[in-house]
RNA sequence: GCCCAGGUAGCUCAGUUGGUAGAGCAUGCGACUGAAAAUCGCAGUGUCGAUGGUUCGAUUCCGUCCCUGGGCA
């Protein structure tokens, strides 16, 4: 089963109580909430609520080993081996993408590769490291698209090969499962709403504390963690270049931009047929907007094997 | 009361030597093949403060008024 929607939109509630009532596993696919380090500023289910049903891939990774797609891919395929009903509950449209259409079996690229596109990036712009691709790959990349244009690069120089020609072969896309899947779509204004709301909770929580905490390891700032929404705006506050108001604006404002970007892709890409694909246009909470009849839907298409 | 600087897109502002205007941000739409809470692409919007005058034509020049900020009394 898959729970996908928009941050903020009720997904991990939901999750957890379709796990216990049906006896399920969440999985997560989010991309942050892979890391340990920030529980808080990212949303993850608390302690408590990872005791009512399982849950896995939730605070598994450190800051400093960066997650990816097909690390995550092959890491969700072991835990949905594993249990009787996986539920995949997250955010991140690329994870799911990447788990279900499959993904291009690049070889691993060296970590020398890696620093010298970056660093041409830094140095020079998207535009000039675009000018050094393989045609083919070039072609499809946007000359101002600077972190697809560097990863590109980082391919090419790390295998000889343009990233467009290892993208013809992907791993198989995912067979021999029944899929199910939930889509969460609140209105706008509720979604703005409840981020506002839950940013404020965050701050209660500690969440400025937890930032502190973070960024007191000096870690290099282009991890992805010190990316997550809030972590540059409380930075900035620790650092006493703006307001704790003003940072909870911007953390929110960008919040809610991302909202946008991933109904983009949810709206667009196909997951499963649209008969199993249930939209529901509310912010949700728990179960209690779901009927009896929509579980013993459930609880039919869990336990009918055909 | 007097002097100065302003009033242009939702916000901050640029501009038009007179021919009804534009950037950034915000907003909307879209893309997405190993960083994706990332990174990009596209799009719309304006009684240019009000009102008279000059002019073929005024947001632009002139007069008056209103509003905002600052200064002097």
């Amino acid at each position: 089963m898959i729970i996908a929607g928009p941050t903020a939109s009720g997904k991990s509630a939901l999750a957890l109580a379709l796990a216990q009532r049906l006896g399920g596993t969440v999985i997560n696919a989010d991309a942050m909430q892979c890391y340990a380090e920030l529980r808080i500023v990212t949303a993850r289910p608390s302690p408590a609520d990872e005791a009512l049903a399982p849950h896995r891939l939730y605070g598994v990774r450190a800051a400093t080993e960066p997650a990816n797609a097909a690390w995550w891919r092959e890491a969700a395929l072991k835990e949905m081996e594993a249990c009787a009903l996986p539920i995949l509950c997250g955010g991140t449209g690329m994870y799911f993408s990447a788990l279900v259409n499959g993904i291009a079996a690049v070889p691993e690229v060296p970590e020398a590769a890696r620093a010298e596109a970056r660093r041409l990036l830094a140095e020079q712009g998207a535009e000039a490291v675009h000018a050094r691709l393989d045609a083919a790959t070039a072609a499809r990349l946007k000359p101002g698209d600077s972190q697809r244009v560097a990863r590109a690069y980082e391919v090419l120089l790390g295998t000889g090969r343009g990233l467009a020609s290892w993208q013809v072969e992907t791993t198989e896309k995912l067979t021999g499962w029944r899929m199910r899947m939930i889509l969460l779509d609140p209105p706008r204004e509720d979604l703005r709403a409840a981020i506002a709301h839950r940013f404020a909770a965050m701050l209660a929580q500690g969440a400025v504390e937890e930032v502190r905490a973070l960024l007191a390891r000096n870690l290099p700032p282009d991890l992805p963690l010190l990316r997550a929404h809030g972590v540059p705006e409380l930075a900035a506050f620790l650092r006493g270049e703006m307001s704790c108001e003003d940072a909870a604006a911007r953390a929110i404002l960008a919040t809610h931009q991302y909202t946008k970007r991933q109904m983009t892709w949810f709206r667009h890409q196909k997951l499963v047929d649209s008969a199993a694909m249930q939209i529901i246009q509310s912010r949700i909470e728990g179960l209690k907007q779901f009927s009896e009849r929509n579980i013993a839907e459930f609880d039919n298409f869990i336990n009918n094997e055909s």
